[in-house]
Formats: structure tokens, sequence, C-alpha cells
RNA sequence: GGCGGUAUCGUCUAGGGGACUAGGACGGAGCCCUCUCAAGGCUCAAACACGGGUUCGAAUCCCGUUACCGCUACCA
């Protein structure tokens, strides 16, 4: 097999929809899996419509999710005249004529005929005119716009995710490749493109297998090689209904502002669709690579469940070293104001090793900010709940808080196992439960009832910031000595 | 309406005629671990759309029905 050669050709209407992503992801693994090249083709056609925002969007979402491309971005727009002249070769090898009507009339005709309850039909009237009237009207300068003459008999392809597709051609209307002003359609551009790429897969949504043999015949009339075609499944809402805006985030920029990480988007987005076989689920991408089959595409459209994400995400958070989640947390943190860039370079080792302490429980990478401020700013605030439930008598929990920093204040060293040693010994000596003293003192620590162990926290934090935690506390205690 | 596509737990899926008492994962319920919360481990509830064939045997093959989706533009 030659090296293949693909290309994702989004419109730059919107922004990097998920289901678009996916598509590129699917064209991106089986190029690299292959050794071919992946190309990106903007569809930027409809001028109205496409706005340059949204095809940096485009770029900066495939770049994000780790989607390289090879060769330069081609513009479709920039490639009018090859259309055009496409529409030429068509002409002159008779297999495509023009047509006089207008929209106007086509649009009433449609209305009767529908009116009837049959469906519309272009009824090749335009084909029927003698040459010379043809000749006539284009020297007159009548505008005219220029349909396809579907050829009789069937078109068939052997999809490579749904096998054998024919339709037959009498289904297939004249179809317009060059509007009257002069532009290609749709099925036109791609295929001149798609031609003059030198594409061998086609491989997108399915929402265009109706446009494939079209395109097909297009290509035979150019006297071009037929790619093989890959009519990959779309996306749905949790309500089965295309994925759209009322489902909430559809860009994949909204994912990356909500804290999802590349790897566990791109892991996830392959899994709506495609499945390696057997068990596995999370893969890197590097894995996915080896793994990708089109054999594994599924043919039915898939829903997008949030909730997976988030759980695919927290797997990938886990997994993912804190020397490569740092770049992703710093500039929240930064936007935090937990600590300055010079203030966490100083002390990189210590915020690695945080970073790595926190990621176990998170699910987006805001969640490990939104853990961090007790290891950095001087005071904190206590959780109502928290204080209320466990440091129900104020005086004897300052008692228990003074007993705690007393043994903290000459713990050595700074680890867990003499620490643990130092409050289990306390707790005997009190006769209660350890957990009836790591509690009361996770609070004072966190101001919360939530945080990793006890211990990782005390290191996490230091000597000199927990017996200020401490000391705090036990102000804080007295000067309230009935409440709740 | 016409044409095309699709159909396994709520969701993502494994499954390619006997290995199926239909497996895994998310989510849900419960238990264990435990200083809390996560993570992890274990257990439970939960599906082959329906009807006909073919076959000794069908979730798997064929045909219908139903449902859903897409296309049906001088949109992309």
């Amino acid at each position: 097999m030659l090296p293949p050669r693909l290309r994702f050709a989004p419109s730059p209407t919107g922004y990097l929809h998920v289901g678009g992503a996916r598509t590129a992801l699917f064209n991106w693994l089986f190029v690299r899996k292959h050794g071919g090249q992946f190309l990106l083709r903007i569809e930027d056609t409809d001028k109205a419509r496409s706005t340059e925002e949204s095809t940096r969007a485009i770029f900066e979402g495939l770049e994000w999710l780790g989607l390289d491309w090879d060769e330069d971005v081609v513009h479709q727009g920039a490639n009018l005249e090859r259309h055009q002249q496409d529409v030429e070769r068509l002409l002159a090898r008779n297999a495509a004529y023009r047509c006089f009507c207008t929209a106007a009339e086509l649009e009433e005709r449609r209305r009767a005929t529908e009116a009837r309850g049959e469906s519309f039909r272009y009824d090749r009237r335009c084909d029927r005119l003698p040459a010379d009237e043809v000749a006539r009207r284009v020297s007159a300068g009548v505008a005219f716009a220029v349909r396809f003459r579907v050829p009789d008999g069937e078109t068939s392809w052997t999809d490579l995710v749904h096998g054998l597709i024919a339709f037959p051609n009498k289904d297939i209307d004249d179809f317009v490749v060059l509007r009257s002003d002069g532009t290609p359609i749709y099925n036109m551009a791609v295929v001149s493109d798609d031609i003059a790429m030198r594409i061998t897969l086609v491989m997108r949504g399915d929402d265009h297998i109706s446009n494939t043999p079209k395109q097909i015949l297009l290509y035979r009339a150019l006297d071009a090689d037929v790619p093989r075609f890959a009519h990959v499944p779309m996306i749905h809402g949790l309500d089965g209904k295309k994925l759209s805006k009322r489902h909430g985030a559809t860009a994949v920029g909204d994912y990356r502002h909500q804290g999802i990480l590349p790897s566990a988007m791109v892991n996830f987005l392959a899994l709506l669709g495609w499945s390696p076989g057997g068990d596995r689920e999370v893969m890197t991408l590097e894995e996915m690579i080896q793994l990708f089959e089109t054999d594994g595409l599924q043919k039915k459209a898939a829903i997008f469940d949030p909730k997976k994400l988030e759980w695919m995400n927290g797997q990938h958070l886990s997994r993912t070293p804190a020397s490569d989640l740092e770049p992703l947390v710093t500039p929240l943190m930064l936007d935090a104001k937990l600590a300055t860039a010079v203030e966490l370079a100083e002390r990189r080792d210590w915020y690695l090793s945080l970073i790595d302490l926190l990621k176990i429980r998170a699910r987006a990478i805001d969640d490990i900010v939104g853990q961090a401020a007790p290891y950095f700013v001087p005071d904190i605030p206590y959780e109502d709940q928290a204080a209320r439930q466990h440091w129900k008598d104020p005086r004897a929990t300052a008692d228990l808080l003074r007993a705690i920093r007393e043994r903290l204040a000459t713990v050595e060293p700074w680890t867990p196992e003499p620490m643990e040693r130092a409050l289990r010994e306390l707790a005997d000596q009190r006769g209660v439960a350890a957990g009836k003293i790591f509690q009361p003192l996770r609070v004072a620590l966190t101001g919360t009832s939530v945080s990793p162990g006890i211990f990782e926290v005390l290191v996490a934090m230091g000597r000199a910031l927990a017996l200020r935690r401490l000391d705090n506390a036990v102000r804080w205690l007295g000067e309230r000595p009935e409440a709740a």
C-alpha cells in the first residue's frame, strides 16, 4: 500500500467541535499508524459564515490535542480557479450541462410538486436545450448554473466501516456543481481539492454518506482515482440528539478550560465510536496509534457522557507525572494568587511533590489548585461545617491542639513515621481513638475535613506553617468559648 | 414522502454460529481498606428492539417490522 494521505476538512464557522475533533483524531491515528500524511484543509468557501477567529480555534484545538498535521494548511477558498477549471473539464467532456433555470423558478416548481405530495426532481429541461440555443443564451449573457448529468446505473463503494453501500443513480438528482455566480458547490470543491491533494482515504462523519455517490461520480467524470471511504458515526448528546450547544460544552476549548487534560480528552474521544477490542480503556496517544484499526470503528452514533470524561480525566491526572502537569497547573496557581512564578521556581521540587500529592484526588486540573491554598497562604478560613463537626467543644479542642502542637514542635525528623508515633502516643495517653485527634488537626491545618493523609499534609506544609496554623486555631477557639 | 444508515445494560463497549449463566468500563447501590476524602479491592442491580427464517445450534447470518439518525438546496 502506498503511504496513505488523509485530510481533516472542517469549515471555520464555529469552534472545533468535539465531533470534528474525534474525526480528526481517527484520521490522525490512521496516518500515524500507517506512515502517511495527515493534511488539514480549511473549507472556507462560505465567506459569509467563515471567520478568521474560528480558523484559529481549529488550529489551537488540534494543537492542544496533540494532533499535528503535515504540509501546509490548504485554504479551499484559494482554489477557486481550479474548481472552475474542473467544472470546465466536466462541461468539455459533456458530463455536465448549463442550466438556465433560476433559483426562484426552481423553488416554485419544487413547491408545486411537493404540494401534490410528490418529491421534486430536476426534470433536465435545460439538458434538452439545443446546442445553438445554449450558445445563444451564453453569448447573450444569460446567467447559468452548471449541473452534473448523473448517468444511469448504480454507484457503490466498500466503506471501511459500513461495508458495501450502493445507491441507484436514479435516486440522485442532477446536482448543481457551479452556481450562477461562478462559485463551486461543496461537493465539487471537495472532490477537486481531494484530487489535487492526492487523498487516498476520505474519513469523515457519516452525515456525508449520501454525498459520497455524487462525489464518486465526479471522480470518475474527471478521470481521477476514487479514494477509499470510511464514514465514522456522529456524536450525540445525552438525549440522543445530535450534539449541539444546548447540550452544554461542545467545543474542545470548553473542556480545556474546564481543566480537562488533552490526553484524557483524546482518550475519551477515541473510545466514542472506536474500541481496540477487549477491555483496554486508559491509553496514551502512542498506544492508540499502535492499536488503531478501522475494524474497531463503530457503526452507530455514540452519546457523549461527561461523567465518563471526568473519570477519564482523573485517571490521566493520576498517571501524569507532576513535571508534565506543572505547566498546566502553574497559570492557574498564578491566577489564584497563591504564589508567584519566582516562588514556585525556587521551590520547584517541593512544588512538584505537592502536585503529586494533590493530583490523586483531582478530577480536573482546577481541583489541584482548589486544594492547594493551605500549603501556600499563611492563614486559612475554617469551613463552618468542618469546625462544627470536629471542634465541638472549643475548650477541650484548644487544649488538644495545644498538646498536638507541643509534640509536633519537637518531632525529629519532620517525616511521617515519627509524627505518627508521636500523635498515636498522644491518643493513647488521652485514651481516645487516633481519628479523634487527626480530624481536629486536619481542620486546624486545612480548614476542611478533607485532605490527603494527615502526615503527608504535615510534611508538605512544613513545620513552621503547621505550628502557626495550630496557634491560629487555638486563638480562634479561645475567642469563641461557647461556640456550637 | 423518497433514499441511505443504525440497532447488546441508563451510557461507552467486548462479542464475528457452539467458549454466553452475554464480559469490561462509566454512573448507581453496598462492603472492605482507612485519620477524612479520593484512589484501590470486592459484591449487587442492569442489555442482545420485535417477528420470521437459515442451522443440530444465532447476540452473531438472511428477510421483514419498529424506532432512531442522516441526506433530500445555486448550505457546508
